[in-house]
DNA sequence: ATGAAAGCGCTAACAC
DNA sequence: GTGTTAGCGCTTTCAT
């Protein structure tokens, strides 16, 4: 593995190492000659300047991390999409990690990268994440943080989240105006902003509407299919509810599973609305109501906010939330 | 930003950088008592290694890249998931880049990784790569290469793959046997390994079964669903075929979404089977007949040939294909 | 068992 | 306009 390094360069070209390097980053005072030829070579001879070297030297390592909880799962799929979009764009390598909602995981993640390793952190919190300690360490050692969807209020940094309490608020009245007498909410963890605010958008349309509030029409939601298709079951089973509204999708193919276990029919039984990036929800059976998260462009926008503040020192991070709009999709598991 | 370096530690502790240095690395001739007085300042003080340094020093980064022709996909979805499962467990580092099925795009990321920022790579190829001079550029580097899915048989390695062949040649058996009269294949690149193989598997079905084979029942998708979506429907109401074999889920979807525009009923007017890996094909309407990879494992399985050979300098990649069987789960999409 | 010193490849003062 | 030099933080001979 011959490797071509700007010494060899500049060998070959008898300039001095110095000459080439900033030959290479076009300095102003270097000769436009000069340039050219070490330009000439470095292209013939395939020249890419050694990372490790060059992130030593200036404390930069053109590469951002993203931490996020699962990547089975479409919303972190098409904001990474978002995410790698932009920072290909802008020349910056992203490094994946996955907590697979798993506390831990997310701290020894977070401590790999308390060293320069990375220039900033997209993070969306594992939903067994509690304690922050880990994350305002990196922060204090001047880490940029931009949180996404699963964000952490006690930040002063950018959010970018979408209208979670609103789209909740709205997919429950949906499922009253449709004719529903007693929803059901299938939550996400509690702890988690996300779930906090789908919740409170819940009970908030629950209220107002005058619906049957049971604390056993919430079914809080682990990370298992498997129990959950039983808490999900127990509670059909006892409530006997007619409208649903699922924090994530997941949930909501549960409800299709345990439906279709129990002889339930959407949307006449009862009427299913979710939280759902599937891109075929419509040719679901029957085709799911969903909101719908811009989970492309959040991905973007929280990059773009990242990688800005990365390359103008002078505007770092500040205590914002960028709050995206979801949209509501009827189709026919909310059919009246 | 106050870093805590080996220098820093050394003072601390009046030793030299060279012993802290070692008794990090626990190595053999330092003493227990200093080793440990090492250990517990390191923790203590949150240490950790610079990375760069290190990968600058050694020639090693811990840090292997992902190159995929796209991620809003389920099969990419889970080997990445594979990968990352095993990165993480030897504590490696993935960095991800998509292509987007993008030629150029996929020759420029090859060559950021020319310079030892990656100690080996795992790529699926590009559907519009037909050159593949930037990854031998690289073998010849030195960088281990290990291909998955869209392989590349020109290139001695591993490469691990499904049994596309089989399984296309089944999916078009399955649909014979099923009653279909005359099958369409909805393509993928011909110039991709996996697109060949599953053209083969289908060509071989027709003949053997005694279909009709004309050319036109083959349908070349691109990467656009507007476009495919019109090829399809030409297809349609050029050959009206009673059964479709689709190359990828996405294909499989468009043609829902055509005979859905067509007033064509599935499975009654025309059966469907495609490869895929989405996780709820039993709720699409109608239950989608699918085969269905092993991509999780297909992720592992290639990050652990990479690993292992990057662990052990002594065992190089040799070139042997890896075949994972995939599984058809017939569903109502091919029902009598 | 510990330390001194060289150097990985690059950048950025600072000289000339 | 070009070259000299001193490190970035770490690893690794080689002395002691």
């Amino acid at each position: 593995m011959e490797t071509v390094n700007i010494k060899k360069l500049a060998q070959l070209l008898n300039l001095s190492i110095a000459t080439v390097s900033k030959a290479l980053r076009d300095s102003y005072d270097i000769s436009k000659e000069t340039k050219e030829k070490v330009v000439a070579l470095a292209n013939e001879l395939n020249y890419q300047p050694n990372p490790h070297a060059s992130s030593l030297r200036k404390h930069k390592s053109k590469t951002i991390a993203v931490i996020i909880p699962e990547i089975a799962n479409n919303y972190f799929t098409l904001a990474i999409n978002g995410i790698e979009t932009v920072a290909q764009e802008k020349g910056y390598h992203v490094l994946i990690y996955i907590t697979h909602e798993d506390f831990k995981k997310e701290v020894s993640l977070a401590k790999e990268l308390y060293n320069g390793r990375v220039d900033g952190l997209l993070i969306s919190v594992s939903s067994t994440t509690t304690d922050y300690a880990h994350l305002h360490h990196l922060q204090q050692k001047g880490l940029p943080i931009v949180f996404f969807d699963r964000v952490c209020d006690e930040f002063e940094t950018a959010k970018v989240t979408t209208d979670d309490y609103e789209s909740s608020y709205l997919a429950t009245r949906h499922l009253v105006e449709q004719g529903c007498k007693k929803i059901a909410h299938l939550a996400i963890s509690g702890s988690l902003s996300i779930g906090n605010k789908r919740m409170k958008g819940y009970q908030q349309a629950v209220a107002d509407f005058h619906l049957p509030a049971s604390q056993s029409l919430i079914v809080e939601c682990m990370n298992d299919d498997e129990k959950d298709r039983e808490l999900i079951k127990e509670m059909f089973l006892k409530e006997k509810p007619d409208g649903v509204f699922a924090a994530v999708e997941r949930y909501a193919m549960a409800s299709y599973d345990v439906c279709r276990q129990l002889g339930l029919q959407i949307p006449n039984d009862v009427k299913v609305i979710s939280f759902s990036n599937l891109p075929i929800a419509s040719f679901l059976n029957p085709s799911l109501s969903t909101i719908t998260q811009p989970a492309f462009d959040i991905g973007k926008e929280a990059a773009t906010r990242l990688l800005n503040t990365l390359e103008k020192k002078n505007a770092p991070l500040t205590n914002e939330s960028i709050i995206f709009r979801s949209s509501l999709i009827q189709r026919t598991s909310t059919s009246k």
